[in-house]
DNA sequence: AAGCAGTTTAAACAGATGTTTAAACTACCG
DNA sequence: CGGTAGTTTAAACATCTGTTTAAACTGCTT
């Protein structure tokens, strides 16, 4: 495996673990087991460091997002919610299999950039794939025309915090479900518990504004 | 104004917004403009610290979280889920009489204690505030007995991650109401689009587990 | 005025951080 | 074989981190 392979792996790990503030370049490179210098050298900088984790990803990501998305849109009938976040599953899933752990690496991911350093992930969303968030506001509004724009994206902005926070901590929440409840369950088993709620969350009765 | 409540009121600050990690005791001190040390001659130590500033919030919320959660419990009739989650309404708002921006403040601390030093959080508020919890989460039951304690374990889980997520980011979501909508909102306005979200989502429809 | 507990101050401490340097090593090509 | 581009290495760099020290200062009591 490559040095700088070898590097992406740790620091994907202990980032995920540990955030991108609470990881320091010499842990990353004593579990990668490489020379100190070799971040700097083969990166430029911890932070080029973190955007090459996460773009390993997204570009796996991206595109099959894209696909399941235009799959339920291209139909004539309209999608039900439960369809849309559904289109998430299967593409996000898959990353188990590009890398052990990399559902829930990713999802934790995408948690630490959204509270470590203020506005890096939206910045890195917005300007590195802009196609994967208006596929997904345009499918939510094809499955709930009576949402006005406003709600959309309120609603969107509450079910990425419900999701992205609650894959942060997924693997507490495994710990917990086996400890209290003794149920085994896994990443997938996370997701059926969350489908539902944010379905449900998405669709909930508009309240009139003055209430 | 003391030494010990400016140190308090510059680090509640710095650590909301750039999280607990993220903000050195020389920054702290030189906003609140007192010498380096006095955050260890009053406080101990930073962690001390990160606890003194939870804690004072809590002990303002706490008692009146009961209190509100109490009287809707008490009654005959079983609450609704919609009452449940506004019994937390006007605790969190009373905040921002409390202190200037009070309530947002507060809730980015939480979000901040969540993912910033994993499981801070989660000690803190079972050891330090157990009532809070068990309280809220008879009511849920109370008002919505079908849900097994599981279920009611993930949902509120997910209910948590969306109210501390979405309010860790409100500043940022406010200022986007603003510019894209032309809509000028506040805190209250943003607990409005997330209580009947919430709602919704912690009375979703239970999925079979054999599906 | 003297003494004293409580507080503030500047300075230093040891350790960790990201980054850079220059020398050493490696593999490939002419 | 010699040379060269790419890579690895150990060491050092400057800066920042939380914490501690001992001296100075404060307001109060005896």
């Amino acid at each position: 495996m490559s040095t700088k392979n070898k590097i992406l792996d740790a620091a994907e790990h202990l980032f995920a673990v540990n955030g991108f503030n609470g990881t320091s370049l010499r842990e990353i490179t004593s579990q990668a087991e490489v020379n100190l210098a070799a971040v700097n050298y083969h990166f430029g900088s911890k932070k080029e460091l973190i955007k090459a984790v996460m773009s390993r990803y997204m570009n796996e990501l991206s595109p099959r997002l894209e696909k399941t998305l235009k799959q339920i849109c291209d139909d004539d009938k309209k999608p039900t919610l439960i369809e849309v976040f559904s289109a998430f599953v299967e593409p996000l899933l898959w990353l188990n299999q590009f890398k052990e752990n990399g559902t829930s690496n990713f999802l934790q991911l995408l948690g630490r950039g959204y509270t470590d350093s203020q506005g890096f992930l939206r910045w890195f969303l917005t300007t590195q794939y802009p196609g994967v968030i208006s596929n997904f506001v345009e499918a939510v509004y094809k499955a709930y025309p009576e949402l006005t724009a406003e709600e959309v994206f309120w609603r969107l902005h509450l079910t990425m915090g419900t999701v992205i926070f609650t894959m942060s901590s997924s693997g507490a929440l495994i710990d917990i479900a086996k400890s209290d409840f003794d149920k085994n369950i896994d990443i997938s088993g996370v997701i059926q518990q969350v489908i539902p709620y944010i379905a449900a969350g998405v669709a909930a009765p508009i309240i009139p504004s003055n209430a």
